[in-house]
DNA sequence: CGAATCCCTACAGGATGAGTCGTGTTTGGG
DNA sequence: CCCAAACACGACTCATCCTGTAGGGATTCG
């Protein structure tokens, strides 16, 4: 499958993004001292965001980074996918699957299908909505801003 | 989460061994050439398979490998776990997860828990029983050996 | 005895993940 | 109007690890 820290950091990020849903752009280097993590990383996963059309950029100064849909359209999958690529392609079904009709080594392949199938559920199935929920209620906790 | 070839590998033997349970052991090269596994990889997989309890080994001539327990008994997590390690630490819940306390920034390991308990569900509910029955009714449609 | 087979360790080479750097472009504000 | 803040893009490094190979040793059957 493949989950590296690029989701994981893409993820925390847009959380970010949602819980300022609403308010003005927010800047890569507020997130990056906020959430910890790498500042020119962290500028590389708003492109490929960017790229996949979920969140918006406003250069220049006073600039930053906005959901470019309501956390609530946004899920999980939405995000891990713009950053990893598509998920059916990294369980383990790559070649050896489609080469079934020779070999008959497939038994297998169909264990990776429903782990990938059932991965590709729990993502779909959360919303940043939901995540920013947690989050905030997270932060209030453990210190008032 | 980590799923490499050994697992692809590791599952697709264990299955060939499934299929001849009963029988006398199977020799790793006769499974690498039946399967087309690299022969001197796939020794290296039994090792750990070995020494995970699952199968057992037969040294000298007329030796090879067979299922310690029977097939049933084998879940495509056992064979996973025993080739890449526990499953729990392998998909983005390290060190960012537990800093949860003072970062705050672990909304989104909620989310890598619940991914991993789908994927050990998958794997825990699949016995190499079941999957060696769908594998020979492959082998017997390509070619009646 | 000898061939087959498993057992163990080390090692090589390539891919890729994680992160940095330099530079360019845009833009708001004093 | 110019500068600093911020995004944009691509190249590059460094380490890890996956994939596979190699060589030799230990067992066991015929």
């Amino acid at each position: 499958m493949r989950l590296t820290a690029k989701s994981e950091y893409g993820l925390i990020a847009t959380i970010d993004l949602a819980c300022n849903f609403g308010l003005g752009p927010v800047s890569a280097r507020e997130i990056s001292e906020r959430r910890e993590i790498p500042a020119r990383f962290l500028e590389q996963l708003f492109v490929s965001l960017r790229r996949a059309g979920l969140v918006t950029a406003q250069r220049g100064a006073r600039g930053g980074f906005k959901l470019s849909r309501d956390p609530e359209q946004i899920t999980v999958l939405d995000v891990v996918e713009a950053l990893e690529g598509p998920l059916e392609t990294s369980v383990c079904d790559h070649e050896r699957a489609s080469g079934c009709g020779r070999s008959a080594s497939c038994a297998a392949s169909s264990v990776w299908s429903k782990a990938t199938r059932a991965l590709r559920d729990v993502f779909a199935e959360t919303t940043l909505a939901e995540l920013a929920g947690t989050q905030e209620a997270m932060d209030d906790r453990t210190s008032v801003v």
